[in-house]
RNA sequence: GUGGGUGUAGCUCAGUUGGUUAGAGCGCCAGAUUGUGGCUCUGGAGGUCGUGGGUUCGAUUCCCAUCAUUCACCCCA
C-alpha cells in the first residue's frame, strides 16, 4: 500500500488551514465590496469545453489536461483553469438577462499535468474573477484594482504589474500576417517548438524564452504597437485609469499568455523575489470567448491568482497571520460522578459558544492539566466529588496562575465573556 | 519530455574509512508521595537506514537498477 498524495497533490493541514481561512476571509470581503458574487462549477466539464475554450494549441490542452471517459462514454476533463467554466455558467444560465455587467469570483481547485517543482503542483487552488458585459476599459481596471487592494491589504510588497494589449481579431489577424513575413525568411534560426508554433499560432512564438528565438525576435513588429484605433483607445483607457487609482504599473509588450481566448488587455502580477515561478496572478479580456462557445456576443474579463503561489509570497515576506482559535476553557475531572457532571458541564459551555474541552484519555489530574496547557486553555477548573456536592471550585486563569473561588453553576455565564 | 540534488524515528538532522543491540534534539506517552500546568529531572514507545539486486565472510555504508521526493529547463497559477 503506497501511503503518499499523489505526485503534484498535497494535504492542507490544520495548523496551515487557519491561514487559508484567513486568506480567503479577506477575498470574499473584497469581493463582496468590489460587488463581485461568488460561483460554484463543476471539477470537471466535458473536455470540448476547454478544447475550444483554452485553445487546441495551448500547451494545456495539448498535454497537461486529466482527461478520461466516463461510464457513459463521455469524454470529461478536470477543469484546468476556471474561466472555461464560468463562460458555460454564464451562457447556461442565461446571465446575459441579468443587470450588466455580471461580476463573479471563484475559488476552486484546478488540475495540469505538469511536472511538479516550487509553486506549481497537479492539483492548485485558484482565486479568479470573471466580469461579463462590459467592454470600456474601466472595468479591466476595476479588475485590476481588486488585486491591488488585495495586495495592498496583505500588506504584500514588490509585487510588479505588467500589462499589455493582445488587439482585438481585427488587428490580431492585420499583425499576424506581419509577423509571419518577418519570421518565414528566419525560421531555420527559430528553435523547433517556434517552427511548430508558426504554423499552429504564430503570435506564442514571441512568448519564447530561447536565447536563438530572442534574437530574432528583438526586430520583430510588436503587437501593440499595430492596434487598431479602437485598441488603441481602450489600451490608453486602462493605463489613464490605473494612473488615476495610483496602481503603478509596466507596459511589457512581449507578454502573449499561454491561453488563446485573450483579446486586447492582459496583464500579470510577478512577485520580484519569489523568482521562477513569480507570477502570482494572470489575467486579461476574452471579447471572443462567450461567442466562440455559442452565446451572444458578450465581453468579458478576468483573472486567475494562484493560491499557493500567494501563500509562497506571504512566507517570504515574512508576513504574519493571526492565527488560532485557542481553548477557552479546560474541565478536569476527577472520579467517575464528576466525570458524568463534567460531560454536561462542558456541552452546556459548547452551547454558549464557548470552547471547552475535557479529557477523554482517562489520565490524572497532573496530566490533564499538562494536556491543557498544550491546548492552550485560558482557564481551567477541576471538579471532583467535592466539588459536585458543594457547588464550588477553582477556576484558574492560565496565563496569570490566579486562581478565584466560584460556584460551579456561574461558570458558564462566566465564560461567556 | 530533459537535466541536477536528496532518501536514516512523526519532524529536523548526525553517523558508520564496510564489523555486535543505529543516535541526538524536538514531538508523543508515563512518572517525580495521596487532587493542580508552564521550568527541570527520570523512564518509555517509535526505525526491515526508500525498495530490489550485486560485490563481500559481513552492506544502512561500496556498485547497479528502480521508486519516491525536490530543484531547474519548458510552460503556467
Amino acid at each position: 500500500m503506497n501511503i503518499q498524495a499523489p505526485k503534484g497533490t498535497r494535504d492542507i493541514l490544520p495548523l496551515e488551514i487557519i491561514k487559508w481561512r484567513y486568506i480567503e476571509g479577506i477575498i470574499d470581503k473584497l469581493c463582496k465590496y468590489y460587488g463581485y458574487r461568488e460561483l460554484r462549477i463543476p471539477v470537471f466539464e466535458y473536455t470540448e469545453l476547454f478544447q475550444r475554450g483554452v485553445g487546441d494549441t495551448t500547451d494545456i490542452v495539448q498535454k497537461e489536461m486529466y482527461t478520461f471517459e466516463d461510464k457513459g462514454g463521455r469524454s470529461i476533463t478536470l477543469r484546468p483553469e476556471g474561466t472555461a467554466g464560468v463562460v458555460r455558467s454564464y451562457i447556461q444560465n442565461g446571465m446575459a438577462s441579468l443587470p450588466q455587467p455580471v461580476k463573479l469570483y471563484y475559488n476552486i481547485t484546478a488540475y495540469r499535468y505538469e511536472n511538479v517543482q516550487k509553486g506549481r503542483y497537479r492539483e492548485f487552488n485558484q482565486f479568479g474573477v470573471e466580469a461579463f458585459g462590459a467592454d470600456g476599459p474601466s472595468i479591466d481596471v476595476e479588475i485590476i484594482s481588486i488585486l491591488d487592494d488585495l495586495f495592498g491589504k496583505l500588506g504584500l510588497k514588490g509585487i510588479k504589474l505588467n500589462i499589455n494589449s493582445l488587439g482585438c481579431s481585427e488587428c490580431r489577424k492585420k499583425y499576424n500576417k506581419e509577423l509571419v513575413d518577418y519570421l518565414r525568411p528566419k525560421l531555420k534560426g527559430l528553435c523547433h517548438i517556434c517552427n511548430d508554433r508558426f504554423e499552429r499560432n504564430p503570435l506564442r512564438i514571441i512568448d519564447c524564452k530561447e536565447k536563438k528565438c530572442g534574437i530574432i525576435l528583438k526586430d520583430a513588429p510588436a503587437l501593440a504597437d499595430k492596434l487598431c484605433d479602437g485598441c488603441n483607445e481602450h489600451f490608453e483607457g486602462l493605463k489613464n485609469g490605473l494612473v488615476n487609482l495610483n496602481i503603478n504599473y509596466n507596459v511589457d509588450k512581449n507578454i502573449v499568455r499561454g491561453l488563446d481566448y485573450y483579446t486586447r488587455t492582459v496583464f500579470e502580477f510577478v512577485s520580484e523575489n519569489v523568482g521562477t515561478q513569480g507570477t502570482v496572478c494572470g489575467g486579461g479580456r476574452y471579447d471572443n470567448l462567450i461567442v466562440a462557445f455559442g452565446g451572444k456576443p458578450t465581453p468579458g474579463i478576468g483573472f486567475g491568482l494562484g493560491m499557493e503561489r500567494l501563500f509562497m509570497e506571504i512566507d517570504s515576506q515574512g508576513l504574519v497571520i493571526p492565527g488560532n482559535a485557542e481553548t477557552d476553557i479546560f474541565v478536569v475531572s476527577i472520579g467517575k460522578k464528576a466525570e458524568l457532571y463534567t460531560q454536561k458541564l462542558v456541552k452546556q459551555l459548547r452551547g454558549k459558544g464557548v470552547i471547552a474541552e475535557k479529557d477523554h484519555m482517562g489520565r490524572s489530574v497532573r496530566a490533564q492539566l499538562k494536556y491543557a496547557n498544550k491546548l492552550g486553555a485560558k482557564y481551567t477548573v477541576v471538579i471532583g466529588d467535592t466539588e459536585v456536592e458543594s457547588n464550588k471550585a477553582v477556576l484558574k486563569d492560565m496565563n496569570t496562575g490566579e486562581e478565584k473561588d466560584v460556584s460551579l453553576d456561574s461558570i458558564p455565564e462566566r465564560m461567556k465573556t
